[in-house]
DNA sequence: TTCCGACAGTGGGGTCGCAAT
DNA sequence: ATTGCGACCCCACTATCGGAA
């Protein structure tokens, strides 16, 4: 059924499009890689790139500013499927180029040019993948294998290799064309980002020491902007955990870094806002600091920004990454000076680690990340070398409205209004969720709403009687400027619904505030 | 045979920069 | 001056597959 393969720039986009949709209806894993990888046999080198980061719902551009809004109406499609990879791929790169500087109606019209080159079946394919919701059931993590697979590499030297590069049709593409020994060409490199090393969650330090064994090491969980930092000889760069560069956001990280007494390394972090008193300031603030670009030297003075390392990759030219934790902790502190490193201790005692916990989030942090001695810095998954725990919060509330939910949700109330009360009569919105659902309760909730279904309908959201109390778990109270109370919950996610309660014993908007303290 | 690790999906609040209004 | 959009900072949770135990 495929066209002229293995010739240059033959590759139609359409032969990618049937093999996502084959990839959809498959939802074994292993089908799934497999028709990932046929694809990936049969595409010439200068289209690997192109096929690899489509079929993981990535674009080569990465974003090329075009978001729903640009996508709302758009040109008949064609009949016949005749556009390439590489002529595609052409002419995203001209949108990017020119929603970097300015005209929206130059970005409409290319964008336009672009989708009347495309049949229906494409259309809905290049606008999921510019949505960033291919919804195909593959992303990085599947494609890993289908590389693997079609390359011939054992995966573990495919992740190890996106680990170093940070970007998977690179890697994938030096595979399919030079299997194993190409892979192993992918080294450290100073200046550019690693995929950092994540963390999995725990309900509490008890469930946290368990998984990553005992001895281990406890670190204070910062509530900042993680940072990688990298330094070869007087030529600083800083990355953020999705790779991209903020080095002139972040002047007092730069300067950190030319301050050590190693001039080829690469620190692992995170950078907040403390106050004059070292306290924290709320994340907002620290995220604001560091995403703003202008006017950075004045910003400085009033909002400081610090660092915590908690990681070393690379110091003294030494990679580390494969080194135990103990022994890139070993390297960091005798590289980084105590104030700049992330309050930690050691212990196999769970009740010095409670104490160490409530410590943390006395001073105003957010929790802890337990971390596994022997761990290596195995980037880009979230296993059990790293465990976070926070304190969590809980409210009783009300539901105000639900809004339908799309994939898999489609055809259920899903996003959940919530209110709390207040004591002058009515509720006060603090915001929405759709976590911590189960299927279950999801088909038992569609069902009740719109039996309390009341009032006026955008078509979208539907409002109901406040009558079913929700108990709610959320990790804090932050400002709003959207919402009515001027108040909105962090992560708010769904523990159970409380029939024993009618909605006049529901938390009122004087319990939120005084959390928000 | 059961258990559990890893993945993908489903969206949340907030902020900044920039172009259009 | 204000608003809308796109990008990116933080993120929790469930369902599912398939290898590990």
């Amino acid at each position: 059924m495929s066209a002229t393969c293995g010739n240059i720039g033959s590759v139609l986009l359409i032969e990618v499009v049937r093999v996502s949709e084959a990839v959809t209806r498959t939802p074994a894993r292993l089908g799934k890689i497999g028709h990932l990888a046929e694809l990936l046999g049969r595409v010439g080198p200068d289209e690997a790139e192109i096929a690899i980061s489509y079929l993981s719902g990535e674009l080569p551009q990465r974003q090329v500013g075009v978001g729903w809004r640009t996508l709302e109406d758009l040109p008949q499609p064609k009949l016949a499927a005749t556009a390439t990879l590489t002529t595609v791929d052409a002419l995203l790169s001209k949108i990017k180029a020119v929603s970097g500087q300015g005209s929206q109606a130059a970005r409409k019209a290319l964008v336009s040019e672009l989708f009347a080159g495309l049949t229906s079946q494409e259309q809905q394919f290049m606008r999921r993948l510019l949505h960033g919701e291919l919804r195909q059931g593959a992303l990085d993590g599947v494609m890993i294998e289908a590389v693997a697979k079609a390359s011939g590499a054992p995966s573990p030297d495919v992740r190890r290799a996106l680990t170093l590069r940070g970007w998977l049709p690179a890697v994938g593409a030096a595979a399919l064309a030079g299997g194993a020994s190409a892979l192993r060409e992918f080294k450290l490199e100073v200046g550019r980002a690693v995929a950092p090393m994540l963390a999995s969650s725990a309900p509490n330090v008890a469930a946290a020491l368990q998984k990553a064994g005992t001895p281990a090491a406890l670190e204070w969980k910062i509530d900042g902007i993680r940072v990688q930092g990298h330094r070869s000889g007087s030529d600083v760069r800083v990355f953020t955990r999705t790779l991209d560069d903020i080095t002139p956001q972040v002047p007092e990280l730069a300067e950190a870094l030319l301050r050590l007494p190693s001039d080829d390394l690469v620190l692992d972090g995170e950078v907040i806002a403390l106050r004059p008193d070292g306290r924290p300031h709320p994340f907002q603030v620290t995220a604001g600091r560091a995403s703003s670009r202008t006017n950075v030297a004045a910003l400085r003075e009033d909002t400081p920004l610090t660092v915590f390392f908690f990681d070393a990759l690379r110091v003294d030219g030494t990679d580390l990454l494969d080194l135990p934790y103990t022994d890139r902790q070993e390297v960091l502190a005798r590289t980084v000076p105590a104030e700049l490193l992330t309050p930690r201790l050691v212990t196999d005692d769970v009740r010095a680690a409670e104490h160490f916990f409530a410590e943390a989030v006395r001073a105003g942090h957010e929790g802890l990340v337990v971390k596994s001695m022997a761990a290596p810095y195995a980037a880009g998954r979230r296993g059990a070398g790293w465990i976070k725990v926070k304190p969590r919060h809980t409210l009783d509330l009300v539901v105000l409205a639900a809004e339908w939910g799309h994939g898999r949700r489609e055809g259920k109330l899903s996003n959940l209004h919530l209110g709390a009360r207040d004591p002058g009569g009515g509720y006060v919105m603090l915001g929405k969720t759709f976590k911590g659902l189960t299927d279950e309760l999801l088909a038992w909730q569609t069902t009740r709403f719109l039996e309390l279904a009341e009032g006026p309908t955008d078509g979208w959201t539907v409002r109901l009687r406040p009558e079913l109390v929700v108990e709610i778990a959320f990790d804090g109270v932050q400002r709003s400027p959207r919402y009515p109370g001027g108040m909105a919950l962090r992560f708010a996610r769904v523990l159970r619904y409380r029939p024993d309660k009618r909605p006049d014993q529901a938390d009122t908007v004087d319990t939120v505030r005084s959390l928000m303290l």
